[in-house]
DNA sequence: CTGAAAGCGCTTACAG
DNA sequence: CTGAAAGCGCTTACAG
């Protein structure tokens, strides 16, 4: 077994110094091609490999994405991360996970993973970051190497990559008005929550747009999770008035939405329309297939990554900051149809 | 703003040389209580922040774990990643999330994120590596500081922490023996998988056990995803002779299987009867809600984390490899039932 | 309990 | 196009 190859080992066997065998490796156009091919011959025959500490220490770089998740259990998150992994691999760049809490929890801040050289850059996907865990990163001279995703933070204008959550929304209520809909419920997103207000203020605004009254009592407090759909569920069968159609922060709240009717015989969509939003891998074989606006999550990792990457390498300025924001498509199924009177 | 505070800044503030702070750091009950007081408000005072790279090649330890998935879009592993970062994070350990795909197409294997100190150890979801991938792996002085879960490897004795597939997968075709059946299904994983050979040859082995016959029709080839599950219910409806029960490798099967049952008014269960493998978040909120064998995902994640790190603590010898089964369990919700008539 | 000094394995001005 | 040499920022025997 090699014992940890070293560059002076590789530059014995070529027969030139360590400093042309760096060269060839990481800058193999300044070399000529016959030293070029002797040292990754030699490079083959003793299975070298850099090594990324030392690397790191001399560049100052570690080569590293810090991807930060408000949640790494949510199967929301998976398809993106594959996005994103789709880029930083082939470019060498290695994706780091973390998860707000624990860095809080470990009384650490974002900002940190900059000053300790663990990472160049960072995606995040928390909109809600703990005023401590983003302390400093504002004015850090970091700033250009911080991409938000899906969420991002209200009085900062980092560059971020995001759903159309408005025009999402807006069509999503809209698909339900044109049904024949005028009693429409909401199911909310989280409290504080940047996507839950998009999403909320944008159903209010189709409902007006469309000379339909605002009720309060039809509007819900919720969550992304499945819970709260089956909650909202029980509070709506036991209404006078109920609503005919209910639009979802999300197609999890959704799933659990129409399992808790379907159990009560509530019939979806005929008694209730529903429509979700994200459009998860299950809503097409959900039963009835779930009515959604489909995020392209996989693309949305890509975008966040792909801007990440091309700001890091231009160093552009912190003004002007980037927003994406991706398309948004309405997926007709099986849960939504005209009221039945 | 501070410029990237270094150890020698600290010792100055502090009035102690640099191996004092490093000591005071890293090994606290070294230093006098003073000192290390002293020291600690040096750090406050300063923001300084131990320079990672630099570390990481004086000890040469990474203080960092691959994590390698077959699929990181496979939302099945979020709440295994969920579960191994509980264990890392509190513990001073990083996630590095790699998926098998890319690092053969990047021309790279395993040992190498040892080899160039990106990786202190590793923990594989992929049984079916890539021989090339996976090459010299068995052999290395690091094969200590690797883990496989889920899945495991058939000709190497890694540790590893996997469910009780076999246990799990006769006690599923059982409960629906009990129930009645004895026109059972199977759907299997991808070909070649260990987990889909454990699952099927407990099929076979509780039907034997019973006296039921194998009948090769009603084997079906699959894949843990969806669009296995949509097709083979096509398959069946096409049958002349239908099997009444159905055991699917995986939720994910059960799912798009009852959706395309449900589209074409076959009723579960009272049609056909199907147990999944799994426990996916939404297998409670399916319509009907889905009965399947769970899986503990957190804590399997965790118990291979555990081990992980205590094997790379201990440095225990190469042949006593352990083995974790973790318990499995049945839960019984609306998609099973006995048959009609 | 503490300090001076070596060295981890690279990369990169600098000089030729 | 190539080499000699400095230095990235730590940690850790060694000595006291």
């Amino acid at each position: 077994m090699k014992k940890s190859v070293k560059i002076q080992d590789v530059a014995k066997v070529a027969g030139v110094s360590t400093a042309t065998i760096s060269r060839a490796l990481s800058n193999p156009s300044v070399v000529s091609k016959a030293t070029r091919e002797a040292v990754l011959e030699a490079v083959k025959v003793t299975g070298y490999r850099v090594n990324r500490a030392a690397r790191n220490l001399r560049t100052r770089k570690s080569n590293t994405i810090l991807v930060l998740l408000p949640d790494i259990g949510n199967p929301f998150f998976s398809q993106i991360l594959q996005g994103i992994q789709t880029v930083l691999s082939p470019r060498g760049f290695s994706m780091l996970i973390a998860e707000t809490g624990q860095i809080s929890a470990a009384g650490e801040h974002l900002i940190d993973y900059f000053d300790d050289g663990r990472a160049d850059g960072m995606i995040v996907f928390d909109g809600g970051l703990d005023r401590d865990v983003a302390r400093d990163l504002v004015e850090a001279p970091q700033r250009n190497q911080v991409v938000f995703a899906c969420e991002w933070l209200n009085n900062a204008d980092f560059p971020s990559v995001r759903s159309a959550n408005r025009r999402g929304a807006v069509e999503a209520v809209k698909h339900l008005i044109e049904l024949g809909h005028k009693k429409i419920a909401h199911i909310k997103g989280p409290e504080g929550n940047v996507l839950t207000d998009a999403r909320f203020e944008s159903y209010v605004k189709a409902l007006e747009e469309n000379d339909i009254p605002v009720r309060e009592e039809w509007i819900f407090a919720g969550d992304f999770d499945l819970n709260s759909g089956r909650d909202v569920a029980r509070k709506i069968m036991k209404m006078n008035e109920k609503p005919t159609a209910i639009f979802c922060a999300s197609d999890q709240i959704a799933c659990a939405l129409i399992s808790e009717f379907s159990k009560n015989n509530v019939k979806v969509p005929d008694e209730m329309a529903v429509i979700g939003f994200d459009d998860i891998e299950l809503a097409e074989h959900f039963v009835p297939a779930l009515t959604t606006m489909r995020q392209d999550r996989l693309g949305l990792g890509r975008q966040a990554a792909e801007i990440l990457l091309s700001r890091m390498m231009n160093d552009k300025a912190i003004s002007d900051s980037d927003v994406i924001v991706m398309d948004v498509d309405l997926v007709v199924r099986e849960s939504t149809a005209p009221p039945k009177n």
